[in-house]
DNA sequence: CTTAATGCAAAGGCTTTGCAGAGAC
DNA sequence: GTCTCTGCAAAGCCTTTGCATTAAG
């Protein structure tokens, strides 16, 4: 589905983050979250050019990467080969199937991690990651 | 800490995992267990030939891959470069550090997840994997 | 002798980097 | 004019693969 998202919300957004919109960055940003779903940056980068727009992959990779770092979208590490790019940044797991590499969300309101040890010292808790692995019996 | 962990102690668990223990096989067990800490494929390999064995990486990759399917290690997605691979089977949740890459060991006993919806029909579930991401304040 | 495992090197996939050119203010 | 961003291509890293060689029973 593909949720109403216009260049102004994109704009938004990378200006709540502190990131300058540049009109690349805006079509990564509305890709992501037109979509609202979790993909590859390889993804991105297809999608971003298949209405002949221009967008090289190093700066699909490099706006990702920004973008994750000021915390506007999430990494999910989940697949051994490639990292998914998450739009979705409130709380919520994920269900990983391991045949197809495909990941979907787990939404976090029933879900609770209990009893969790306290971070060493002078750290900053990034996220509580959990990933649910199964596969397709045969 | 290195526990004590010989070669027959290798042979028996790569037998109770229907594994044909042949040398090389035995010298990466043995790697592994004596150490009881996960490691990538690359660190396996420098340690494995560090005393003058050879094994080549291929094998070393093979045969971490070949243990992980068989349920005698546990593959550890957590790094978005490289795969770990944890001796320990039992259930336990990984503390990662961003900033250095660095993974340790989270008891399960006192943590609960709790809330999971079922899995999808035909799945079995291959693992629960918590994730605890920080980053050292700056 | 037959089957399985190993080793080497090359290839493969995802991601990062260096640097020149384009764009923004 | 200065500073930032982008694009291209090359390089980097981890991992897999193909195939000949070697070991095992």
């Amino acid at each position: 589905m593909v949720t109403p998202y216009t260049d102004a919300d994109a704009v938004a957004l990378l200006h709540r983050h502190g990131i300058n919109p540049t009109t690349q960055r805006v079509m990564i940003t509305r890709v992501l979250f037109e979509r609202g779903v979790h993909m590859a940056a390889d993804d991105v980068f297809r999608i971003v050019n298949a209405d002949d727009n221009q967008v090289s992959k190093a700066t699909v990779y490099n706006t990702l990467g920004l973008l994750a770092e000021k915390g506007a979208i999430r990494q999910v590490i989940a697949d051994p080969v490639k990292v998914f790019y998450d739009p979705n940044t409130s709380p919520h797991h994920h269900l990983y199937d391991e045949g197809t590499g495909e990941l979907t969300d787990i939404d976090a309101i029933d879900v609770n991690v209990t009893g969790l040890p306290p971070l060493p010292l002078g750290a900053s808790l990034q996220g509580v990651d959990v990933i649910v692995r199964f596969r397709q019996k045969k």
